[in-house]
DNA sequence: CCTATTTATGTAAACGATTACATTCTTGCC
DNA sequence: GGCAAGAATGTAATCGTTTACATAAATAGG
């Protein structure tokens, strides 16, 4: 592979002219400067990425990394960030970290010195890894408790979007709501089950641990909740699962059994992905602009980046909204 | 941010030994090694990997340059690369390569020296490309047209897989099958529409232009083009969609049209992913092991990358399966 | 035609690691 | 105790860039 000597031998130029094309920086001659373009091209030269941000100390990269790369949540999330990113001139690293602190740490360690920032989103375990962040490397949490680490972070309001939708279906006029939860030990689960636990006290109905199922935020997770829940007796008559991907496998199991919804029971699902409107019937939901999520974090982080000066930890939180469609009983269709 | 100099002065060695830790590659008494690695955690150091990938020459890190990032097939074909990758011990650097070729080609320099090979997907462009490519650099094709360039590449059996799909709604006795096709420009598109139309030869049917509808792969795109159809007279009885999102959008136009699927209008999709057997009817699609793909694609690329000698062009097709529910009739439900 | 500016190019020192080779320190053996 | 062999550590070159500084070339002013 051609390296900038390469290009200076061919052109009989030193490296520092060839740089300066490159970058832009200095004043070449025109006719110096098209030389050089010539034999760069010819060469196939490109700079070794590496080797450039070992001296400016800037890799225009930014590192994700997130729990899971599956499903529409995840999708949307890389989306808005990429978009982001890419916006302001930077790639994006992406990479998977699975159980526990030491793969987490072991995934920073190895994006010190390819990223300029990460982006971190780790739901399900506490903020304790974040001490071995490499220092000077800015981070920003998404959906993840951020404990007293000083640090920005992204979050959802769980609460605050989960409490709208149960009041919503009390609203409706039901008094046995069951909830799927979402995957154990996680924090977006953990928020949705406290704003469901408390849109049920507010409206003075029991809280009952019979009507909260175990899920996984999983399409088959929640058609196996619905299956445990259709043997209660008596039966919900509505089920907030706390996403909807749970809805989703939900619905599917309750049209198998002959349940009609809304009819005999309702369904609400959380986070609105794009397939929830395409459902039958569409599903209601409490919209998350994953997206938004994305932009913000990316934004926060090349803020750190850029103005090292700590302003103390940003913690922004990202606002839902409700979407009512006939999963529980809207009564017109909206138009895709 | 701590170097290896800072370790080695705070632990009265040498830069060599410090590095030699780090690496297990050669022998380091046990005492020096633990004061070693206690320095380092206290100074939380890390090895800068950009200037490691500049001595070792390799970066760990597969790039991967995809025309979008959203929705389930892409969520998943990155899910599969990122779990062979990882097996492998590979970072992957995902970007976004919008339209054209110099889109592409700029894309392609960033990741000059920050990966070892790349896996390129481009189906809207020709190979012509490639020809930029920074020399040396492996790269692997995935569902895009290779023309005469010399490279590895994995392709979709969409032409059979589209065949079967059409022979099978031509089996059920549909004579008048319609066609959302994929977007303009597509190469796994136009291979689709190809097997939908070498279905309808073989069958002695006739290929109606007015029965291929534009599409785009989205749900929106499959619910216009339902529309459109609908308006048709007399109308198609069967609808192929090129893939599943347009299956979705169809299936959603076609219930608030009130036409029952299948009784009134069969649906067939391409893909197969996960949300298919959710939709109600649960929709008959062309399985494809899009994670697969990600798979194929990373094991030739580190193929290349370890064994530079080329063994020629290597072509790996993914075949495809013919998933029936009940869009197109199935008359029992598969449990999920 | 000579000097003072301005403009274009070259030289060489970083950046943070790895590693061949050189050197020093331990051992074990006679 | 002396010496050879082996183990542990150090020295310095190297990877491909950028960039401050030095130098050479071109231009202007007298």
């Amino acid at each position: 592979m051609a390296t900038i000597k390469d290009v200076a031998r061919e052109a009989s130029v030193s490296v520092a002219t060839v740089s300066r094309v490159f970058n832009g920086a200095a004043v070449v001659r025109e006719e110096t400067a098209r030389r050089i373009r010539d034999v760069a091209a010819t060469l196939r030269y490109a700079p070794h990425g590496g080797a450039r941000s070992l001296i400016t100390r800037r890799t225009h990269t930014l590192g994700v990394l997130l729990p899971d790369l599956y499903g529409d949540f995840f999708s949307e999330l890389i989306h808005g960030i990429d978009i982001t990113a890419r916006r302001e001139g930077y790639h994006i690293l992406v990479s998977r970290s699975w159980e526990g602190r030491t793969e987490i740490e072991e995934a920073m360690r190895a994006m010190k010195g390819r990223v300029d920032g990460l982006l971190l989103m780790s739901p399900d375990v506490d903020a304790e890894s974040l001490r071995n962040i490499p220092h000077g490397l800015p981070v920003v949490l998404l959906c993840t408790p951020a404990g007293g680490a000083s640090v920005d972070s992204i979050i959802i309001e769980n609460f605050r979007g989960a409490k709208e939708m149960v009041r919503h279906l009390i609203s409706l006029g039901h008094g046995r709501i069951a909830i799927i939860k979402g995957a154990a030990g996680n924090y977006d689960a953990a928020e949705r089950l406290r704003g469901y636990r408390a849109a049920l006290r507010d409206a003075g109905l029991q809280v009952d641990g019979e009507l909260e199922i175990d899920g996984d935020f999983t399409e088959a997770g929640g058609y196996a909740a619905v299956v445990e829940l259709l043997a209660r007796d008596p039966r919900p008559t509505a089920i907030f699962a706390a996403n909807d991907s749970m809805a989703i496998g939900a619905l599917s199991a309750l049209r198998e059994t002959g349940v009609r919804v809304p009819q005999e029971i309702a369904v609400g699902g959380f986070d609105d992905i794009p397939l929830a409107r395409y459902m039958d019937p569409p599903l209601s939901s409490v919209r998350v602009a994953i997206a938004d999520i994305g932009a913000l974090a990316v934004e926060a982080v090349l803020h750190s980046i850029n103005h090292k000066n700590g302003r103390g930890p940003q913690r922004k939180r990202v606002s839902t909204e409700l979407v009512i469609r006939r999963s529980t009983g809207a009564p017109y269709a909206e138009r895709p």
